[in-house]
Order: structure tokens, then C-alpha cells, then sequence
DNA sequence: TGAAAAATTGACCGGTTGGTAAAGATTACA
DNA sequence: TGTAATCTTTACCAACCGGTCAATTTTTCA
């Protein structure tokens, strides 16, 4: 129960220092040029929390405003009041869940030792499966559907997935990993992890009551290192 | 582009031959007493290949009545002479989808070569990937979303689950497989195949215009079985 | 304290959605 | 060919949904 998996407790709320871009758009108009009040942060991380529920569990469609405002305890037009309207709720959950989303490929150290690298990296991504597993189904969502309002954000995706290709190109070369494609590789580590995320009802159920404790991850962990550690090694 | 991945046609559409149980429920409420026409037939399965089409892209909320029905080219009030309501086009899909995605792993054979068997389920997962991704897409809407509305299939699949796993778990014990949690492979071989399916539109910007032709299942493929045959083979 | 600013709410609106009613068009078949 | 069964469509309805408005309550702060 307690070395396989880290607890994730450590760097505080997604992002409590930076001052968040999008988040000035959201702010109530009757207050455009006015300072934030406390509870306007609040409020607007309340309703953020619930509309992560909610779009997690309904997607963007099948979300209502009403849901949303029943979840955080409000009224409709009082949401509406700090946020105009459904499309900037859910545009800026998905600003934030990016940032936190990819920093675990971000600290792929180039310098480290290739399958220790890995393993940290599969382990980081199975602890945010467990974590945070409503920003995984959000995103889920999101990309299944066509990713119709986040094209943008794929972009930038696929340029850090080219630079950390070219790093693992580079640990290959080096005969410090087996031959195989980066890209593909990167695909599976992602598909594995954030499976006990997505599809955690599924795993659940399969595994039964006795199995599906909190426990699996302890287990999914183990099994995704011999997994990896045994498909990835260089052949001797 | 030949050798590592079948074509997939072989047994023709669906379920061509068996009596679908549950289309009786759709039959048009003036024909209830009388025999099926061709034109039922033939308008059903129009209907039913357009409700895939946009459950697929928007999940079972998102999805509109009037849009399957455009999709199929027909009235709303036409589509719904032939199906009650959006709740029946839905279990109907699932239904005969659940039957199509399991028989890959109902074909696990626990007499054959256990590390060959492997990789011909991936492979056939893989092809079911490639060849039916609006079903993996459906399925994979309805887990993602608590799945509401099949909590009974998915007991279902639970039994035959732990048939399967105990067949790995044979192997396991006879030295013929490393020692690894066989729900968990299974979920990992679930999670790398179908994300080519669900993941699509992520997957094809990731590998950029140039890798991202019907050659990435090819790659995929390649990949898989290097990362599972590693992984698997039993520690000398 | 008091008044301005901020927060909250009930009532409402136009558009969409699931679904129905009924009448007209087409097809099967005696 | 005629007629009964089947198929299709137009018009419609009630509920829902995203969002607005105007009025009320609460908070802030001089």
C-alpha cells in the first residue's frame, strides 16, 4: 500500500501561484474594472469544481448549466453571473487541466537514466489517473468527440511529444532502450495509465468488490513496471 | 502495410444470421402482429448504422434524434416509426456491439501456444480498432459516463473475464508467461488497442499529417507486439 | 451607520429537443 | 385493379435548455 505509489499531495492546488491567463474573461461584469473579491475566488473555484463534475461525468452536451448549479449549491443565473456562459467554463478547465496534464511528460530529464526516466514517468501519470481522475474523463471526453474546441491545444501537444520523441530517438541510439517507435511507446503509456481513469467504472467492475479498492493502483503499478521494463529493455 | 495487420471482413456484417432478441421491441407499433418487411429491414439497419454514426461522435445526450435521422436521410417522425425512441437505437447498438468487441478474448484459446495466443488477441483488437472505431467510441462513451445504462453487460463480461484470467493464470503457473496480474494485461491490452479508436483524433495530430495514413496501425501493431512480447515472455 | 457595490434570485424568453397526431402517399397482394 | 396494410410527412406539443432582466438581499467600507 505504500511504496509502489506516491501520494501527489505535494505541489498544492493545480496552480495556486501563477495568475491564471483566461480566467480575466470570466470576471463578473458588474465588477469588469474593480479588483477580485474573496468571494469571487471563491465562487468561481466552487463552480469550476462542479462543472468539472459534471462535464467529466456528462460531457460538454450532455452537461447542463442547471446541473452545474445545483452542484455547487447556487442558482442558474447566480453561476451565470461569474461566468457568461458554458463555453468559457469548459474552456478553461481544459486551459488548466493542460498545464498540469503534460508536466509529467515535461519532466522526462534527457539527462537521466532512460527506463528509470520511464518508470517515473508511468508511475507520475498513474498517480494523476488517481488523483485527478475527473480531469482525465474531462479530457476523454473532449478528444473523443473530436477534440472540436481544443484543435489548438493538440498542437502544442504534438510539439512536445515531437521534442520528447526526439529524446527517446536519442536514448535509443544510445542502446540504452530496446528499438522501438517513441511515439508509439508515448501512446502506450498514456492509454495504459489513464484507462484506470476513464474506464474506472469498467475496471471496477471487473475486478470485483474485493479487488477494486484503492489498492488497484498499487497493483496497476506493479504490473504496468514489468510490463514496460520488461518491453522496453535494449536486447543484451 | 500487408503482412502485420488483416483485413478484417471475413465474417460478414454483424450478426447476419442470428435472430437479434431484442429488435422485436422496435418493430413498428402498426405491424406488431404481422411478419418483418424488407423495407424494415433494410430502413432499421440504415437507421442503426446512422445512430452509430452520431452516438459515436456525440455520446447518447449529445446525440439528437433529428440528427440520426438526417444522417439516415429520412424524417424524424419516419425514423420514429421504426424506433420508439433514442433510449432503443441506443441499447440496440450496445447489445450487438458487445457481442462483435468480445470475441476476440471469447477466442483466447487456453490449449494454444500462450505467448502466440497473446499477441493474436492484440492483433485482433487492434483490427477491430481500425476496422469498427465508432464502436469503440460508442462503448467507450457509455463507460466513460458511468455507464448508465449497461451495468448488466458489464457483469456479463466480468464472468467471462475471470474465465480468461484464470487461463492466463495456467499459463502463468506452467512457466509459459511472466508472472504478471492477468486483469491487469488484460486492461492494458484493452486500453493500448482501443485508444487508436477513442484517441483517434489525438493520435493522427500526434504523428502529424505524413505518419497518421491508415499506415499507423502497421506501426502500432509492430509496437504492441514488441512491448507485450517483452514484457510477457517468461523471466529466463 | 448608511449608501454604494456586489451577490443572489424568481420570472421570463426564444430556440431546441423528444415525441405525438393525423392525414396523405406508397406498396403488397387477393 | 382495388383495397388494406405499410410507409412517409406536415403540423404540432410539452418539456428542457442556454441565457437575460429587473428586483432584492447581502457585503463592503467611508
Amino acid at each position: 500500500m505504500a511504496a509502489a505509489l506516491a501520494s501527489f499531495g505535494g505541489s498544492g492546488k493545480h496552480e495556486s501561484g501563477r495568475e491564471q491567463c483566461k480566467l480575466a474573461v470570466a470576471v463578473p461584469r458588474a465588477a469588469k474594472t474593480q479588483r477580485r473579491t474573496r468571494i469571487q475566488a471563491e465562487r468561481e473555484e466552487l463552480i469550476l469544481g462542479a462543472a468539472l463534475e459534471v462535464f467529466a461525468a456528462h460531457g460538454f452536451r450532455g452537461a447542463t448549466i442547471d446541473q452545474i448549479a445545483e452542484q455547487a449549491g447556487m442558482s442558474k443565473p447566480n453561476l451565470l453571473y461569474y461566468f457568461p456562459n458554458k463555453e468559457i467554463m469548459h474552456r478553461m478547465l481544459i486551459d488548466r487541466l493542460l498545464e498540469t496534464w503534460l508536466e509529467p511528460l515535461r519532466k522526462l530529464d534527457p539527462e537521466g537514466e532512460p527506463l528509470t526516466e520511464i518508470r517515473s514517468y508511468i508511475r507520475r501519470k498513474l498517480e494523476m489517473a488517481r488523483d485527478y481522475p475527473r480531469e482525465s474523463r474531462l479530457f476523454a471526453n473532449e478528444i473523443l468527440q473530436g477534440a472540436p474546441r481544443i484543435a489548438d491545444e493538440l498542437e502544442d501537444l504534438k510539439k512536445l511529444v515531437d521534442e520528447k520523441a526526439k529524446v527517446i530517438g536519442r536514448w535509443i541510439e544510445r542502446g540504452k532502450l530496446a528499438r522501438v517507435d517513441p511515439y508509439h511507446m508515448i501512446f502506450s503509456i498514456w492509454a495504459t495509465t489513464q484507462h484506470y481513469a476513464d474506464f474506472d467504472v469498467q475496471v471496477c467492475t471487473v475486478l470485483g468488490p474485493k479487488r477494486s479498492g484503492e489498492g488497484r493502483f498499487e497493483d496497476a503499478a506493479r504490473y504496468l513496471d514489468q510490463l514496460f521494463v520488461g518491453g522496453l529493455k535494449p536486447k543484451a
